[in-house]
DNA sequence: TTGAAAGCGCTAACAC
DNA sequence: GTGTTAGCGCTTTCAA
């Protein structure tokens, strides 16, 4: 048990009254400058804190937010939740609250879980992932007009999906991924993706897609739609690359899909003899100081030159269409979310700021505790591109 | 703003008196039983759910449980901890308690982190995750007779590491590993593990040996210490091979080193013309259902048939000692930790089982809090083998 | 500026 | 078996 020191031991060391104690941590302005720093020095002396749960009682307010933690560990992807959770924990922290861990099978589960928290532990906010069409969170949520923040678009127009969220620019992670490409020489650009419907899928697919057209490159017939997984991946990309249509690289939705391409161009290099981006299995990987890209200032994407100027391409690759084209150059591959399956194989893929997203998903939901009128409030984050051999 | 329901609007409806209320939720045994179901429909009806903060002020429990995240999306083995968290969460949930989550850099931060989370949310308990020889925190927490539990065994005989522990035994998992191996024909098997003084390095190391030992078959020289990561792994892995050990498999006490490994024994099949475990880059992956192990019963690690039949096996490579030998067969590799990377690239590794740990620590704890004198328990898992391509 | 009083919602004593 | 009383530690009136 460790001994309990309450605002009134602070008082009696401090020879002041309880309310001043109080009032020199929570109105400040309003004791003397002398008295006051008396008694943050006896409150540091004596280590005392104050009682999370007696405050609440009196304010309300518990300090804590409240957030879902997902299995993870099943895919490749699961250390995106678990890196921004990291991030959420610190940014909190310094905010003066604590997260709140809770697990849901489905949104009506999830929901159970509001009712059951806000009767019990009475969390301030909750930070929502995994925002999908049609979401039943956030319409319950902004019903009963309790504070929260999305991370993730809220992707639907409807009135029930004007709410605050965070998110990361997936468009313009492939969008950068696709003009290093460019920069690279490449002219025919594949993508692979998830089947249409999914925002996030589909805002990934759009900054390819996007990018294409701005360069006045086709991009018919360049992109397949398969479910996430690294085995699809290698399908699709074995499709793709033997439709006749000469593509050199590809973009892809995850670090999944782009793991199943990346063996696909290396079993299309090792066939040929050619050298993909991937070493000889058996080389040395790089040192970790070029894997990453140099940021300097707000512009998160790297420096690939003037795309005017790209350097010695693939465009000249003799294909044998119906076929994968045997004498082609090695194929390109980029994943998206840096995962640690990313920096083991040495793919290149777009990182998402996941320790910035955190942060503002707290500094939203500050604000909206601070003021009366919960402003709707937008963060949309620019990711960067992590360079490693693979592109 | 959620309408609020206290137990005085439960007592009104239902036409008892507070303390009934309070009494049919503590100490039903003490409630007439018709009252009691009256009382507990009209709690049903009204949804109401006692209020934390006044329920701790009054009992002094936060029903709260903390636990240290760590950044973790940087290793490979990142996902880990994610899981465990997962398991946790739902875990505690299921006691009746919540997951309260903190950053800590080192020991002494954490042990700051504790006397903050005391003194404000005061946690009922706390996991600590990666202990290590000397470790600061539970001679803390020990000396103010503070309940936690740890999820890994106290790396040190002193007095002031006796405490509860729930751990995974990965002598026991190296063992099964090297089993497999053993009756899959192998019969020079390396390890790849990280330099002594490491417990749980230590434990998994001494697994191997100890199943080799067992077997009559000698370690000498077949093993190498090394810090973790791919790079390091493939160069160990290179560096072992070339030895002139004639080894044909190898044991990894991590995924991120198995990885390297992996690369190399890659790099020797197709520089032999021979097939490794892993098929050629490009071949579809197989399916999922073939890629865990059945569990049949409390044994965990797989049956691999008797091991005094082993199937044709390696033991006649020709070696060119000091060289890597040309000619020989696949150099079969095991992991650890079962990580999403193992899952992507065919990897057979070993698995903890990180649910049922989580489990037990919530129950470990549980009964800790429950009784006056909080005992000290330990629980210790067995791992299994989830089969692969690599071995 | 500082001190006194009230009460947040609950449960552990005790009296009925 | 049920009701009354008290108080956990804090902050927010209000009075000095």
């Amino acid at each position: 048990m460790a001994e309990k020191v309450t605002i009134m031991d602070v008082a009696r060391a401090a020879g002041v009254s309880r309310q001043t104690v109080s009032n020199t941590l929570n109105s400040p302005q309003v004791v003397r400058e002398e008295t006051r720093r008396h008694v943050l020095e006896v409150i540091q002396r004596l280590g005392y804190r104050a009682n999370q749960a007696a405050r609440q009682m009196r304010t309300g307010r518990s300090r804590l937010i409240a957030i879902r933690i997902d299995p993870g560990g099943d895919g490749i992807s699961g250390s995106v939740l678990d890196t921004f959770l990291h991030g959420l924990t610190e940014s909190a922290a310094r905010a003066g609250y604590r997260i709140l861990l809770y697990t849901a099978a489905d949104d009506r589960s999830e929901i159970a879980t509001f009712e059951d928290l806000l009767g019990s532990y009475e969390p301030d906010a909750f930070v929502l992932t995994a925002t999908h069409h049609d979401d039943l969170r956030t319409s319950w949520l902004l019903e009963r007009r309790l504070p929260f923040v999305a991370f993730g678009r809220p992707w639907s127009d409807l009135p029930g999906a004007r709410h605050s969220w965070v998110d990361v620019d997936g468009a313009a992670g492939t969008a950068a991924a696709t003009r290093h490409l460019l920069a690279a020489g490449h002219r025919r650009i594949g993508f692979l993706g998830w089947p249409p419907g999914s925002g996030v899928g589909d805002d990934r697919r759009a900054g390819w897609a996007r990018t294409l057209a701005e360069h006045g490159l086709p991009a018919d017939g360049l992109s397949r739609a398969v479910e996430d997984g690294v085995e699809s991946g290698a399908r699709a990309a074995r499709d793709l690359l033997a439709a006749g249509g000469e593509v050199t690289a590809l973009v892809c939705a995850s670090d999944s899909l782009a793991l199943g391409a990346l063996n696909v161009a290396d079993a299309l290099a090792s066939e040929t003899g050619h050298l993909t981006g991937r070493p000889a299995p058996g080389t040395p990987l790089p040192t970790t100081a070029s894997e990453t890209t140099p940021q300097t200032g707000p512009e998160t994407t790297p420096q690939t030159g003037p795309e005017t100027t790209p350097q010695t391409g693939p465009e000249t690759a003799s294909g044998m269409p119906g076929a994968v084209s045997p004498g082609r150059r090695p194929v390109a591959v980029i994943g998206f979310d840096d995962t640690p399956v990313a920096r083991a194989v040495g793919l290149t893929s777009v990182r998402q700021p996941l320790g910035e997203a955190a942060a503002a998903c707290v500094a939203l939901l500050t604000r909206a505790l601070g003021s009366a009128g919960p402003p709707v409030e937008h963060v949309l984050l620019e990711p960067s591109l992590t360079l490693r051999r693979s592109a």
